[in-house]
RNA sequence: GAGGGGGUAGCUCAGUUGGAUUAGAGCAGCAGCCUUCUAAGCUGCGGGUCGCGGGUUCGAGUCCCGCCCUCCUCACCA
């Protein structure tokens, strides 16, 4: 009998497959198997009492029955399994260790995860957009989000066997370069892309700018003409914008660095610039555009927040009344773009939560488009997050006082982190410390924005986003590297030595087998939502079940069936923790 | 006003879609554990009327209704 990948999907098949024949079970009979209270079981069924509700029957008996029935068939292996009833009538399942050995066994490495998990996806072809700042801008903590939920969500998607895309979609060709041209004209600044100080001009310039546009209606009209100058293909203009588009990328691609990204294609805004007329067209032919107090605009009767008769009226404006384009704009002509050049049978946009109600009006239009032009809509996902807050608990806006930098807090955590590995591991050379304290640096600030959900808003805080004990990046690494230990000290590698491994033993032995064959799980769920944290949570409590069996059963013992088994566990904990990291974009560490 | 997020321990957050006498982590606090594989760790203790009030049922932090508080968005910013 082979061992089951996933005993949680094969139970449920199985109570699916004997239920009908039981008295009192229909053909639809659902299991409604989950995993269970470790301390009661590894998996519960409590579908039962659903039916017992609906049939009057007595919950307890009825589980009783099917019990029975499972077992009749001799498909479930009760040295495998311990199958009760419990409760109210649920139905449990614990692994025996017998189970948990052969698991172990046979499940050994990265491929046999990636194998499995490679199904879920099945070959979709998917384009992910992000981190797709605004540019013209120094990158601040509000940058954070979109880079690391982004990657994390991105590396999710291909392990589970899509062909991805990343697409960075960058903001080019949008109001806030009017802003910036009209600043440079008013101050008489000469732009030079090679000067050092460029960037810091730049962001002095766009500040000012923002500042007047927002108190004088006029200058911000001066902005929008400036705009609506550039995309109509005023040379003057087009050269400045090439220049500013020039210094800011620069910038931009030295944090990306830092972080290891690396989109497919960059294909910003800007990149539409010919491609918007073929929207308005299109929209107007099938009758979605209308004009509107000059502007082209897409109600949604059907939806009565963004109908023409809401109190507020909220129109998709897709073409400005100036006749210039805006992100609605490009956005429809990238839809079309991403469906047609790409293929995508599904696109996915990582954006801040703010941007709601545009992808809801986006994804409406996009759907009525399509259909009306006999195209197939990708599935589109908005996979959004929360918001940075300043310490004030508002938004971080580059208006509002100065947001830290994200190069500053790179260079902090690097820091700190220096001085940690520093303090506890001195006998490491520098340069080899300098490495640990960039990766451990750069985790510790990843990991908060994938440890809690991310719709959530949090305020910035150096010492929550640099924190390196408890729930964090660096505990997770740190289990990783005392794994590592063990085989180095031995002189073996990860996965060897583990000839006549008998079955897991001790109760933190147990309770870490159990957690280890709980990945598929948390895998599963973090898929569903795209929600990297489930990922997070599991990875910390598999660390934590670790750090119990490491100090309650040492692995250098004698009784070579023991240290056997012990050292199979470590390899298996390695090698699952070291998968999931580099799910989450973080890059575990030989020593730390 | 409409839509969305949030309200769970002093603080920061989980809570697998309605399950099990006792709602979980991490920080912070207190008490222990390094002559054994890395103490960025481990063990234990204390700390909660899950915003408030109703309802649905065998069973509610989770679902329904009504309130309260807070953050975000709502005509040419992205």
């Amino acid at each position: 009998m082979p061992v089951w990948f996933n005993p949680a999907r094969e139970l449920d098949a199985l109570l699916r497959k004997v239920a009908p024949s039981v008295a009192g079970f229909d053909a639809d009979f659902n299991p409604e198997l989950r995993p269970s209270d470790p301390r009661h079981a590894d998996f519960q069924a409590n579908g039962v009492l659903a039916v017992a509700k609906k049939a009057k029957g007595n919950p307890r008996a009825l589980a009783t029955a099917l019990v029975d029935a499972v077992k009749a068939t001799g498909e479930l292996d009760e040295k495998l399994f311990q199958v009760e009833v419990a409760g109210p009538g649920f139905i449990n399942f614990k692994l025996t260790p017998v189970a948990l050995g052969a698991w172990l066994r046979e499940y050994r490495d990265e491929s046999k995860w990636r194998a499995g998990a490679a199904r879920m996806m099945g070959g979709r072809k998917v384009v992910i957009d992000y981190p797709s700042p605004n540019t013209a801008k120094q990158m601040h903590v509000g940058h954070l989000r979109p880079i690391v939920i982004g990657e994390a969500v991105a590396r999710l998607i291909e392990f589970c066997g899509a062909k991805l895309t990343r697409d960075n979609h960058i903001g080019d060709w949008g109001t806030n370069f009017g802003i910036l041209i009209l600043a440079i004209r008013r101050a008489g600044f000469k732009l030079d892309s090679q000067s050092p100080t460029a960037l810091d001009d730049l962001e002095r310039l766009y500040k000012e700018g923002s500042v007047l546009t927002k108190a004088d209606p006029a200058a911000l009209d001066a902005a929008r003409a400036e705009l609506a100058k550039l995309q109509s293909g005023d040379a003057e203009n087009l050269a400045l914008w090439e220049e500013i588009v020039k210094v800011s990328n620069t910038a931009c691609q030295r944090i990306y660095d830092q972080f290891g990204l690396k989109t497919d294609v960059i294909l910003g805004e800007s990149f539409y610039r010919d491609k918007v007329d073929q929207v308005y067209t299109e929209l107007q032919k099938v009758g979605l555009a209308e004009e509107s107090e000059g502007a082209l605009v897409v109600w949604h009767d059907d939806e009565p927040r963004f109908s023409r008769h809401a109190e507020t009226p909220m129109p998709f404006i897709v073409r400005k009344k100036d006749g210039s384009s805006n992100y609605a704009s490009t956005d429809l002509a990238t839809l079309l773009y991403r469906a047609e050049y790409f293929k995508a049978d599904e696109i996915v946009y990582v954006t801040d939560g703010r941007q709601q109600d545009h992808f809801q009006q986006l994804f409406r239009t996009g759907a009525k488009w399509f259909t009306a032009t006999k195209r197939t809509l990708p599935r589109l996902r908005h996979v959004w997050f929360g918001t940075i807050l300043g310490e004030d608990g508002k938004a971080i806006k580059t208006k509002s006082g100065d947001p830290v930098r994200l190069q500053s807090l790179i260079d902090e955590a690097t820091e700190r982190a220096f001085a940690a590995v520093t303090a506890k591991s001195p006998e490491l050379s520098e340069t080899e410390r300098k490495a640990i304290a960039k990766a451990v640096g750069i985790a510790a600030l990843r990991y908060v924005d994938l440890a809690s959900n991310r719709t959530m808003d949090y305020s910035f805080s150096w010492d929550k986003l640099l924190a390196f004990e408890g729930n964090t990046a660096p505990y997770l690494m740190y289990a990783v590297v005392r794994v590592r230990s063990i085989f180095r000290k031995n002189g073996i590698e990860v996965g060897k030595g583990e000839e006549g491994a008998t079955d897991p033993e001790t109760p933190t032995e147990i309770a870490l087998a159990r957690k280890l064959l709980g990945f598929t799980a948390a895998l599963d769920l973090a898929l569903e939502d795209l929600r990297p944290h489930h990922l997070s949570t599991y990875l910390h409590e598999l660390a934590a079940a670790y750090g119990a069996f490491y100090a309650a059963d040492t692995v250098n013992v004698d009784d070579p069936a023991v240290r056997a088994r012990r050292l199979m566990l470590c390899a298996r904990t390695c090698s699952i923790l070291e998968t999931g990291l580099r799910l989450l974009a973080i890059e575990p560490v030989e020593r730390m």
